[in-house]
Order: C-alpha cells, then structure tokens, then sequence
DNA sequence: ATACAATATATCATAATGTGATATATCAGG
DNA sequence: CCTGATATATCACATTATGATATATTGTAT
C-alpha cells in the first residue's frame, strides 16, 4: 500500500474505530452498529487487516494486559493517514451529489 | 455483489461520474481531476467494472453513436442504489469524525 | 463444580476485486 | 500521411476480503 493511495473501505472503517483503544471484537461490533448492519466485518477480515495495519505502523498494541483482549489504536501517523483520507472521502461525496443533482 | 452491500471505492467513483452521460475515458479523467490526483483509476479497472456495473443494470448504454466514444449513465435501480451508498459513506465519515475528536 | 453461551483471537483456502502492461482503433492538426 | 492524444478492450497477475473453522477465556445459571 502505497502512502498516498485511498485507503480501502474496509480499513477506513477499522481504522476510524481504531481512533479510540479498542479490541478487535469491539471494532467489528461498533462498524455493524454504526453502519446499521450494512456493514459486517468478520473475523477473518478484521485480524488479517489489523495484522497490516500493525505492519504500516498506522496502528500500535495499546494495552494486551487482559488474557483475552487485545487493545490497539492509531500511531500518529496512523492518525494522519485516516484523517487525509476523511478529506478524500468527503471531496469524492461531494462529487457524488454535485453529478446528481438535476439542472433543469 | 448483493444488494445491500456498500459499494467498492471504484465503483462508487465510477457511478458518481456516470450520473451524468459520460464515456469511460471522461470517468477515468474526472475522478483523477477531482480527487486531485489521489485517485487513479486505469482503463483495466474501468472496463472491468463498467461490465459488471452494465451486467447488474446500474449503468446502461445512453449513446454510441460516435465511432469511438460510448457513453454510459445510471440507471433509476443505479442510481438509486448510488444514493443509499452516499447516506452510509457519510454516515461513516461521521463515525469517524466523532471518534477522532478529542474530548479533553 | 460443571455445562453452556457469549466473547475474543487466529488462520487457511478460496473468492472477489483491482491493475500494469499491452494491443488496437480513431481522430485532429501539421 | 505521420504523429500524439483520445478511446476501448483484454490478459495475466497481484491484492484484498471472507466463510469456515479452530481454539481459548469468561460469566452465569444450575
């Protein structure tokens, strides 16, 4: 994943969960909920991303203290890289709805 | 693809362009313009998805007239569905808006 | 104490999606 | 009639996502 592309949508949504410490389980129940259950990420998604994530150092292990739960959130630059692309995500909404709106 | 997934990124971008009658070169040009040169989408994923959104009937054939250009634009179902994945995109950025706001 | 459901992480094999390279054709201007 | 820009198309491959499955922990009801 080159630095300036998009995030993909799956780790966009892991990610902006990831702003504050969570564990995984927890990601995954707060994208369906958010998403009113048009998003799921199961659990083969979510640790293989995470494991990526971790990888671009765009996430960190905040606290593994819990025998079960593994806390993690956004580095900086981790926190950087969701925030450039919300702006993205935002310019290509805008496009969206400028295109269909009618003109008549 | 089911129904009541969200769209792919490029696919998104792709249908957002097609609200208005456009050929797959112009799709190609606007989303690279719009998104200031962050998104770039070739001509293998534009033909790609242009089948797959012709074969699910988002998109149909508005005008090939012209020998080289053919022109796409949505279809009501296409369209439509581009309007509930412009609801869960934003509703999505505000999750991850309201989760990266500091609360000191 | 024990059984059970819910919580939680992890991986495999496969499916779905996206893309660089390349090919082909048309058009506009010199 | 040559050249560069425009335009569509496909192949083989890379990347990304996921259903199924496995394993372990915790809370709680019996």
């Amino acid at each position: 994943m080159k630095n300036n592309d998009q995030l993909t949508d799956s780790m966009f949504h892991i990610m902006s969960a990831l702003a504050k410490p969570r564990h995984g389980y927890a990601v995954m129940s707060l994208i369906e909920e958010a998403s009113h259950g048009m998003i799921k990420i199961g659990p083969a998604s979510m640790y293989t991303i995470i494991k990526k994530l971790l990888q671009n150092e765009w996430i960190f292990l905040y606290d593994d203290s819990d025998s079960r739960r593994k806390i993690y959130t956004l580095t900086d630059l981790g926190r950087s890289i969701l925030l450039k692309d919300v702006e993205l995500r935002k310019r290509m909404i805008s496009l969206a709805e400028k295109e269909m709106e009618e003109l008549e």
